[in-house]
DNA sequence: TGATGTGAAGCGGTTCACAGCG
DNA sequence: CGCTGTGAACCGCTTCACATCA
C-alpha cells in the first residue's frame, strides 16, 4: 500500500477513531464492527472503512477490527509512536490551563519548555515547568530538542515568535492567538480561535430563526 | 437572493474575513480587494467573492469593498448584532482561563453564569461571574434566558451536562471535553478537543519524514 | 453468514475564466 | 481599466453497493 495524499479531515477523523477506540480498550471490548465505531463517533461505516483502506486493511472479514491492534495501528499513522517535547510560548490564561492539562503527558505529550516576558513570572515554576524569558526561546529550544509548540500569546507577538519557532527548528504549532500565521509550507499551523467557534455557532441560531428570507439584504 | 445551505466552512471562512476585516478597520482602511482580504487570512479571493456572493452583492466593481459596510453585513449574516448570554459548565483551568478572557466580552459573548460541583469553589466570584452549584444549572439558565453554553467539565460529566443544557433551553454548546457529544439536531455542538489538533499536527511531521513508503505495514 | 475492502457513482465545494459594471 | 459577480468546469471527498473472504 504506497503511502497516499490524506486529506485533512481524514487526518482528524483518524484522531476522532482512535479517541473513541481507546475508550472502547478502557472498558476491555476487544472486537469492533466499522458500524458500531461509526455509531460511537458520528461518522458512518463506510468512512471509516474507506480512511482505514487508504492505509492498509486491518480488519476481518465477518468479525470486525481488532481494538487493540486498530489503537496500534492508528497510533502508527499518527506518529504517536513516540513521545513528543513541546514548549509553550505565552503563560497567561490558557497557557497555565494548558501547563496542568493533565491529557497532555497522558497522550504522549510532554511540556519540556514555557516563555513568557512578564517579570514576575519569569523562573516560577508551573504545573512542574520552569517559566523562562522570551529572549531564551532558541536556545532552550535547541537544547531541549522541541518538536511540537503552543503560542498562547496576544495576538500581535503571535506571527513573531511563530517564526522564531520554526527558525529554531519547530515544525509544528497549536496556535491560540487570534490570528492569522503565514508559515513556509513546511511548516505545519493550526489555529484554534474560541471566539470564532462561538460566531459559528451563532450563525446556525439566527440562521434557524429566518428560514426562508427571500430577499437577503 | 435566497437565504440558501450555507455549508460549515463557508460560515467558518466568513468569521476568518471578520476578523480580518476588523483589524482593518483599527487600522483606518477604508476599502479592501477580495484579493488584498484573501493575502490577509489565507483565503482565495475568488472563494471569498463565491461565499460573499451566497449572501448579496456588497461590493463595488472596478474599487472593491467597504471595510465597515463588509463588518456589518458579516455581522449581520452571522448573527453578531445582538449580545450573546453564555454559561460555561466546569470551572477548572480551562474553565478559569475562559471566564478571564477579554475577547469574549469584547466581540459580544457575555458569560453570565458558571457552574461546578466542587464545594470549594461554590459562591466564588471568578472574574464578575459567581460559581453556582449545578444542580441549580437549568433553573439559573431559564432564569437568566442563557443561549449558549461553554463545556469543560470533565469527560465522564459532559454528555449528561449536553442533555440538561439543551432540555433547558439552550441551543448552541461549544465543548470542550474530549468525547463525541450526541445531540438534537436542532442543537448545535462544536467540540474543540486540543489534543486531537496536536495529534493531527504530529500526523504531518511523520508523513513528511516517510515520503514514499511501498508497503505500509 | 456477516462485515470488510473497494471500484464506481454521486455530490458538493473550489477554482476558473470572463462577462458585466462602476 | 480594474475588480466584482457568477455560470461552468473541475476536482476531491463521501456514499453506495457489492464482490470478497474469514
Amino acid at each position: 500500500m504506497k503511502q497516499p495524499k490524506i486529506s485533512d479531515s481524514t487526518v482528524r477523523r483518524l484522531s476522532l477513531y482512535l479517541r473513541a477506540l481507546r475508550e472502547l480498550q478502557r472498558m476491555d471490548r476487544d472486537v469492533i464492527s466499522s458500524q458500531s465505531l461509526a455509531r460511537l463517533c458520528g461518522a458512518t461505516s463506510a468512512q471509516i472503512r474507506k480512511d482505514l483502506s487508504l492505509f492498509g486493511s486491518f480488519g476481518k472479514r465477518g468479525r470486525g477490527y481488532s481494538v487493540s491492534e486498530l489503537v496500534a495501528t492508528l497510533e502508527g499513522i499518527l506518529g504517536l509512536g513516540q513521545r513528543w517535547k513541546v514548549a509553550l510560548v505565552g503563560v497567561g490564561k490558557i497557557g497555565s490551563a494548558l501547563l496542568g492539562y493533565r491529557d497532555l503527558p497522558r497522550r504522549g505529550f510532554d511540556v519540556v519548555a514555557a516563555f513568557d516576558t512578564a517579570a514576575e513570572k519569569l523562573g516560577r515554576t508551573v504545573a512542574g515547568v520552569e517559566v523562562s524569558p522570551l529572549e531564551e526561546l532558541e536556545e532552550v529550544v535547541r537544547e531541549k530538542g522541541v518538536e511540537v509548540a503552543v503560542i498562547a500569546t496576544p495576538p500581535e507577538s503571535a506571527q513573531e515568535v511563530a517564526r522564531r519557532l520554526w527558525e529554531a527548528g519547530v515544525a509544528a504549532i497549536l496556535n491560540f492567538a487570534p490570528v492569522k500565521l503565514s508559515s513556509p509550507e513546511d511548516v505545519a499551523v493550526r489555529t484554534v480561535d474560541v471566539v470564532l467557534e462561538l460566531e459559528g455557532l451563532c450563525y446556525l441560531l439566527t440562521a434557524e430563526e429566518r428560514p426562508h428570507v427571500e430577499v437577503w439584504r
